[in-house]
DNA sequence: CCAAAAGTGTTTAAGCTACACCCATGA
DNA sequence: TCATGGGTGTAGCTTAAACACTTTTGG
């Protein structure tokens, strides 16, 4: 085989790998980091500072390091980006984007995440960045709002919009959305804010407090809202993960 | 900004990107490409010729090119090494890998794919593997059979396994590995070969043929097996993707 | 007392399970 | 006529949907 010394990584294959066969990648990850604010759905985006697409939104995201691998890569930019720690939020691999121009100035392929938060104080812009901010999910799909999406951003939002609204349905991880501890009413007004609207509350709270395992009470009871209504019962995250079977959105 | 002449990547970077964040990456497609032989659910493997893991049996795969789309590199080696074309099989993204030490020689990140096939006539080994072969999923994990795996690829067939088991659960998937046309027999035959057994076949053929667009009766019977038994209705695959309610295996 | 929110009971419809039963074919 | 596989009918159970109703709090 030959060595082709404008390519580093092919001066470091040694054995089995043709040079001529690859190009060197850049791989970053991007987070669809997604909480609920004041009842609506939001997600984080920051603001570009450079071209291209200065002054466009774009995920939250950055290159993975030489030694770091990619699900510790996600971990430390949520940490860095949204302050917000796997244990109390939840994180998972999306799905990966690499067309050949996604990029303009060179080949990146991008690992995207879904990142699950309880409710956050306002970020802080990064050095790169221009200014961040949640942004609730209708004002970003909407198009007359003025959002701009950087890269193929919206592509990747859209998708991961589709996977929170699927995880609902038949995993526990609504619960991820409120802080401890939190009311039955609380999770509710989840799924209304991720799903759009419906859900019936009353078999709602059924559904919930009979699977084992989703929601576990605690002594106490939450302080009645500024109109009154009856004080409400406490609970945490259970140990469960899954729904079986599963909370049904209404859209058959 | 500074450039950095020993990387290809850092000097195609025109602005924002510091080459001192991040390394190239080589990244791959990895292809779990499953079907059914003999009522036993079956994974493509080919055997490796060079070092590293020299004899051992790795998913088929390969370098992503310069110009290529990742689908589109996954449909390209689903082709090449199996002739399958994503019309008559089923192809999506499974997920990502990029441990740093994942492949002893350079930082690899493989985009893994599961794939869906029809029955298959045996594959011929390529230009850079020592074999090509059907192995049945379970000689596969057993362990006791003498299947030693490259890199890290016995985590993504257990990824991948899970993922279609689950996915035969809710989606209509397990109609792509069977050629058309089929008997609802052989549709119930997936099944057990995917989850393992139970499956009762009288409700089964409700549940089938009640869910609109999961398949769709054409003209013709089957013959009959060589111990007899009645010709059976033949189907095509119909237009739908999703089943609600889902199919449960037997494992509440 | 009224509005708002929490929480319970009950009726009805729908879906799934299990099992019995009949039909068509080849040996 | 028997074994084998295809296919239908139906009773009973479990679950989910819809709606009525009670309770607790603040104004």
């Amino acid at each position: 085989m030959t060595i082709d010394n404008e390519a580093t990584l092919a001066a470091r294959a040694p054995d089995g790998y043709d040079p001529s066969d690859y190009a060197p990648f850049a791989v970053t990850v991007d987070l669809t980091v997604f909480t609920i604010r004041t009842g609506r759905l939001c997600l984080l985006l920051v603001q570009r500072a450079e071209d291209p697409y200065a002054r466009a939104w774009a995920l939250p995201g950055g290159f993975v390091k030489p030694a770091e691998g990619i699900d510790s890569a996600a971990s430390r930019e949520l940490l860095e980006e949204a302050k917000v720690d796997v244990f109390t939020g939840h994180l998972e691999q999306l799905a990966t984007y690499g067309d050949p121009d996604r990029d303009p100035r060179m080949r990146v392929v991008s690992v995207a995440y879904l990142a699950f938060a309880p409710d956050l104080p306002d970020p802080v812009a990064g050095s790169d960045a221009a200014d961040a901010r949640w942004w609730a999910i209708d004002d970003i799909l909407d198009g007359e709002t003025g959002v701009s999406l950087a890269f193929d951003h919206q592509q990747i939002i859209s998708d991961g919009l589709e996977r929170v609204r699927a995880k609902l349905e038949y995993t526990t991880l609504a619960a991820r959305f409120v802080a401890e501890p939190f009311t039955l009413g609380d999770l509710h007004a989840v799924y209304t804010a991720v799903w759009g609207m419906p859900v019936r509350l009353t078999n709602f709270r059924r559904k919930v407090t009979s699977t084992e395992g989703f929601v576990i009470p605690v002594d106490g009871h939450s302080a009645p809202g500024p109109a009154g209504g009856a004080p409400a019962a406490l609970y945490r995250r259970g140990p469960a993960n899954e729904l079986h079977p599963p909370l049904r959105r209404g859209e058959r």
